[in-house]
DNA sequence: CTAGTGCACTGGTCGGACCAGTAGGCTACG
DNA sequence: CGTAGCCTACTGGTCCGACCAGTGCACTAG
């Protein structure tokens, strides 16, 4: 084990060497969302690289979400705040070349979903549990004005649950699953089973759920959710893999 | 509601249309991983833009983990097998400036590994179950082996129970987590409990969620696991931010 | 005080140039 | 005949200089 631990030592590229110095002040709050970059023809004094070096760090950065560049803007490149745009993307190829299933993405949105609730069983306040509540008449509400204004109630629902569960994480995960899912299923609305039965069931199952976590029974609430969405996107996924989704159920 | 919906022109950028193209090719399977992209001489004929362009286009697919390129290589860029580094690093900088914290994290590790085995409880076959006992084997042997070798068995316990549950997803964002998890525990080893009480503990815990999942009781097993990495972790958390892991105890 | 205009500057794209490095064919040697 | 070593054609990384369409701001004319 003796002799000095040498590092390989990896070219690094000089457009790297800008993406990182420009990543960590923006990580570390140097450089807060909103504030300007300043331009390329700046930056490349600052940083003694050419243009086109700067500009290959700066698409970097822009892929990495961190910033955007607008022509013609004289204040130069913008610092963003933080979305999820690039974890959805990322995910999204992951669920294309990986070939993810439905299956597999909707027992994950089993999962988050019903940590949140079970968080949420806890943590919501009274607030919040109104807002849930909000959400499910909007559902009843929508169920004659179409799939969209349905499926926005829904949406909602589970927002307020996630945020009521206070995990950011499980809050941006969800989002960013519940997107993929409803792409999938947007291509296979031709298989739908009975829409509007599904939708009832649906609401159904939320009043149950908020009803359990009112009573601060967070297990049995999680239980429900899981149930909830089982029969909701079941109708979707391939009978084989259904035994997998039931797994969770129990 | 009348009259044509016209989209917002959007200006496409032309090394945008670039992306689209090789992304497309990549993830419609056109192209796979271990071929190789034309030149960027080539490139640049073929997309019929500048140099510059296909180099921006080549640096953002880079960064999304879809080809690498190195310099002098005759065979062009090289189309990548799908890794989570995208991801990791998209969710590194999440945990970063949305400032997760290590409550946050863990409290994901814990929603996302009891369902892993509850799945696991259900799915695992004779042999994963005894790579499973391996594994723990291996924590046992490395208790004196020091902090890495135990580490390492550990997510060799977890990896197998992860496949066991046969969900990429959870898979993927298990693996990214935990490495993020693990980097934040290393800047604070300092404030370590008493480690080598932790890993017996540790390796009691991981026995019992075997007995469980070889039981067929994966709710139990799930609770445990749950149970277990809580005492793990909680020395590290603030003081404050732990009962919302305890909310997962019940 | 406002409406309009011009200008300075921006980012996007192009083309050309040079360099260090690689792979694979070629040559000369054993 | 086989192989070690060189050579060359080509690669990606970087730099430079140029042009264009677009933006925001200051300035001007009403």
């Amino acid at each position: 084990m003796g002799g000095p631990r040498f590092e390989p030592v990896r070219a690094v590229r000089a457009y790297e060497r800008v993406v990182e110095q420009v990543e960590e002040a923006v990580e570390s709050g140097a450089l807060s969302p909103g504030e300007r970059l300043p331009s390329e023809r700046e930056l490349m004094v600052q940083f003694s690289v050419s243009r086109s070096t700067v500009r290959e760090a700066l698409r970097v950065l822009q892929a990495r979400g961190l910033v955007r560049s607008r022509p013609g803007d004289p204040h130069g490149a913008e610092v963003l705040p933080f979305t999820p745009a690039a974890l959805h993307k990322s995910m999204t190829t992951l669920a294309r070349v990986e070939e993810l299933s439905l299956a597999e993405l909707v027992q994950f949105r089993m999962v988050l979903d019903s940590a949140a609730i079970l968080l949420a069983a806890r943590l919501r306040t009274e607030e919040q549990l109104a807002e849930m509540g909000r959400a499910v008449e909007a559902m009843r509400g929508a169920v004659e004005a179409g799939e969209d204004a349905f499926g926005a109630a829904d949406v909602a629902f589970h927002d307020a649950v996630v945020r009521a569960g206070g995990n950011k994480l499980i809050e941006i995960c969800t989002d960013v699953v519940r997107s993929i899912v409803l792409k999938l299923i947007a291509e296979r609305i031709a298989e739908a089973p009975d829409r509007e039965a599904l939708m009832r069931r649906s609401i159904h199952h939320h009043e149950e759920v908020i009803a359990a976590m009112r009573a601060g029974d967070g297990p049995l609430a999680a239980r429900l959710s899981r149930k909830a969405m089982y029969d909701y996107y079941a109708g979707y996924v391939e009978e084989c893999e259904r035994g997998a989704l039931r797994a969770l159920l129990e």
